[in-house]
DNA sequence: CAACAACTATTGACGTCAACAATTATTGCT
DNA sequence: AGCAATAATTGTTGACGTCAATAGTTGTTG
């Protein structure tokens, strides 16, 4: 990388320089001194984070983000969600649902209707264009994970899909 | 952008409950309409999500976050690294190095150092007690890893992180 | 049945954080 | 010497999570 003895203003004290750090060794086998990427929890949070960017980056255009289209997959599945139970399952502050539950129905992807059993609940229902955004964005979705996905052939991206179930399922959602 | 259907009043419907709301069902064979969790990419997202709130709340008590915990790390496996070095390979902004280090310094976890080559650069080293800190949260980093992984054997964990790996090692780092 | 506790959606405030432009000091190029 | 490029830094903006507070509603209980 970058060597070089260029010390041409002090003379004096012993340059400090990329080798005499290194003088203090690494031992490699300690627990505590393993690279980054040694600790799996690290690799999921890495990996989420550029996950969610390549999402992101996907829905730009729609002028939506991952939450909106996180609510919307989940409208998808169960149409008719109180907003507390999208809080709920989405993990998201009941706070939050309201803003994301707002532009979508300012996209005219989803419409909140009141409930008739309790006044105070209002059902967050899917709208036919929610349906066309979905399943026209279905490929962009595909493409992102394929893009994610990268170097794993199509056997290991199902047991790696199955691991991460796995663990998703025990104490999340 | 986008078309809004957006009839948002229309009173001719009549009453809608979660009954007739179901009543168009979804099609589970349809690629859009499979749940959240279906698709890999988000699984990635909401898990990292997880580690890293895992990671913040353990690492709270020593007023760190993941953040100043990835430069520690970094910094212990290449000891002296110059900020625009930690931006690129970490993925932060320079911006967001420069806060970091300010903070590891400021607990005396690292050092900045004039680089003898460059005096635009600055060497960050790990210190003494930077290392003890890691050393001595070894064990809660592991825990954490341990609590998320919860239900997944030994064996089950080394795939797991093997094919996490390979995304990494693929576009990350 | 009247008072009170619990709940739903909503708003607002506060702190954190990432991404971007702008600045300063320094270096390399020609 | 002049000028583009670079390293660190500052400042700004917008997204985001968390918490407290409120209004309207429901359920319970004395």
């Amino acid at each position: 990388m970058l060597e070089s003895a260029g010390s041409s203003t002090e003379p004096r004290e012993p340059v400090i320089t990329r080798e005499n750090v290194t003088a203090k060794p690494i031992d490699a086998h300690e627990p505590w001194m393993r690279g980054l990427h040694a600790d799996t929890g690290y690799l999921l949070y890495r990996l989420g984070l550029r996950s969610g960017q390549l999402f992101n980056a996907c829905l730009q255009e729609s002028g939506l983000r991952l939450r909106h289209y996180a609510v919307l997959r989940f409208l998808a599945t169960t149409d008719g969600a109180l907003q507390r139970e999208l809080s709920a399952r989405l993990g998201y502050d009941p706070s939050a649902i309201v803003g994301l539950v707002d532009d979508l129905e300012k996209l005219g992807f989803a419409e909140r209707r009141p409930s008739p059993d309790d006044r105070r609940s209002r059902i967050v229902v899917l709208s036919e264009s929610g349906r066309d955004f979905l399943r026209d964005t279905a490929d962009d979705g595909l493409r992102v994970t394929g893009e994610l996905l990268g170097p794993l052939d199509p056997a290991e991206r199902e047991t790696l899909h199955a691991l991460l179930l796995r663990i998703a399922e025990d104490g999340l959602n």
